[in-house]
DNA sequence: AGTCCACCGGAAACAAGGGGGC
DNA sequence: GCCCCCTTGTTTCCGGTGGACT
């Protein structure tokens, strides 16, 4: 029996149109957002200065598709007169980065190699590319919230500071964030040109998702592979986790891979759940197996600890057996503080859970506790070439490594 | 009220690596 | 070949600090 199907789908017309970057012809429920940033960008297609605007809402909530399709069509229908620049700032994630991100979309989208340029440099390049053609330039930092940690206060200066240093054409930023308490501890000069328009996006309500994911089946999959109820279920299992649309549309697209590969001829509530599950499993597995080593190694003893059967887990504690997973490696332990990094990066990431506690005479420290299964993280873990390799082959089962 | 523990967490310095200009 | 720029990951340093205990 082969491994691949050939045959069409029986499940998706246009399976492209469930991708994360799939941008519909229209967003239901965010009529009034679409609007609103219209309104602040229409001085743009004028070829005057926009208004500057920060969006917030959280993940799924439609802030990036809503600002693309703006974006987009302020391209399309401006003649010329604007230019709309949309940076993902997990990917251009310092102040530079984005820079020449910027450079090189306003030269034609080629990438252009500017290591060893400096900033100032590149900076200079988009000044007289704007001031020479007289455009309005539009940025939008989506994600900014990754920029903040890394100077994106001197980036913002920068951008919003620059239609003074302008002859003409002019540059708006758009800021997309996560989190509302961005603009905290911003300059307050900054911060206050930079939110002319401030614009929240609310979550999706489960209806609201139902009417999302009925517009994308329609164009995605075949008639009659679907129906209600199982939207619904993807709708209710979005909308527990702050009404999430994107994930929503993963989960349906998923549901519908699963329903093909076993042949189905349509989308039943049990692929629905086969796909939740698979989604929570993969999200754990990819978010483990990107961790450095020495972050794993942090796990790691964190999931041994709790397998011995560990009362608490001070950092102290924490810190010993994790040099002692290390030294069995042959490595050498970093220091205590930077574990305390990796701590919190993994407490962040929703794997662990970390608490800052004082006992009084006997000090203050962090107490991690588990959040997610450690048997599972564990046999993840294992399957790193060096950390699996500690138990000498036939680890994995009762053996513990501290 | 003051002490003291066991870290916490911010900041700065440092090392190494990738890349360009001259 | 040397110098400069930017990035990433880490170490070093050090001034806090919550709350049980005296």
């Amino acid at each position: 029996m082969p491994l691949f199907r050939t045959d069409p789908s029986r499940i998706f017309a246009d399976r492209r149109a469930l991708d994360p970057s799939f941008i519909p012809s229209r967003l239901p429920h965010r009529e009034e957002e679409v609007e609103r940033l219209v309104l602040d960008l229409s001085p743009a297609a004028r070829g005057e200065r926009p208004t500057n605007v920060l969006i917030y809402g959280k993940t799924g909530t439609g802030k990036t598709a809503v600002t693309r399709f703006v974006g987009r069509a302020l391209n399309e229908e401006s003649g010329g007169r604007a230019k709309y620049v949309h940076v993902n700032c997990e990917i251009s994630y310092t102040p530079f980065l984005v820079l020449t991100k910027i450079l090189s979309e306003l030269r034609g989208g080629q990438p252009e190699a500017y290591t060893g340029f400096s900033q100032d440099y590149v900076y200079g390049k988009i000044l007289s590319a704007v001031s020479a053609s007289g455009v309005s330039l539009v940025v939008a930092l989506d994600e900014m919230d990754r920029l903040m940690a890394r100077g994106g206060e001197g980036l913002l200066y920068l951008l919003l500071d620059a239609n003074e240093r302008l002859d003409s054409g002019s540059i708006g930023v758009i800021g997309i964030a996560n989190d509302i308490g961005i603009t905290r501890g911003l300059d307050p000069r900054v911060r206050s040109r930079l939110s002319e328009d401030k614009i929240v996006f609310p979550p999706y309500t489960t209806t609201q998702l139902m009417d999302i994911l009925r517009d994308r089946a329609r164009v995605a999959l075949r008639p009659g592979t679907w129906d209600d109820g199982v939207l619904e279920l993807i709708a209710l299992t979005a909308a527990a986790e702050h009404g999430d649309a994107r994930r929503a549309i993963e989960l349906l697209r998923l549901a519908g891979d699963i329903a093909d590969s076993r042949g189905s001829d349509r989308i039943t509530e049990e692929h629905v759940v086969e796909a939740r599950r698979r989604a929570e499993e993969d999200y754990l597995r990819r978010l483990v197996e990107t961790l450095p080593l020495h972050q794993k190694a942090v796990l790691m003893a964190i999931c041994e600890l709790l397998n011995r059967g560990a009362p608490m887990i001070t950092m102290s504690v924490l810190y010993g057996a994790y040099s002692n997973i290390v030294s069995f490696a042959g490595l050498q332990p970093l220091t205590q503080r930077r574990v305390r990094d990796f701590v919190h990066d993994l407490a962040t990431m929703g794997l662990i859970s970390a608490e800052v506690r004082s006992f009084g005479r006997e000090g203050r420290t962090t107490v991690v506790t588990a959040k997610s299964d450690p048997a599972k993280l564990r046999q993840i873990l294992l399957q790193d070439e060096l950390l699996g390799s500690l138990g000498g082959g036939g680890f994995g089962g009762q053996r513990t490594l501290l």
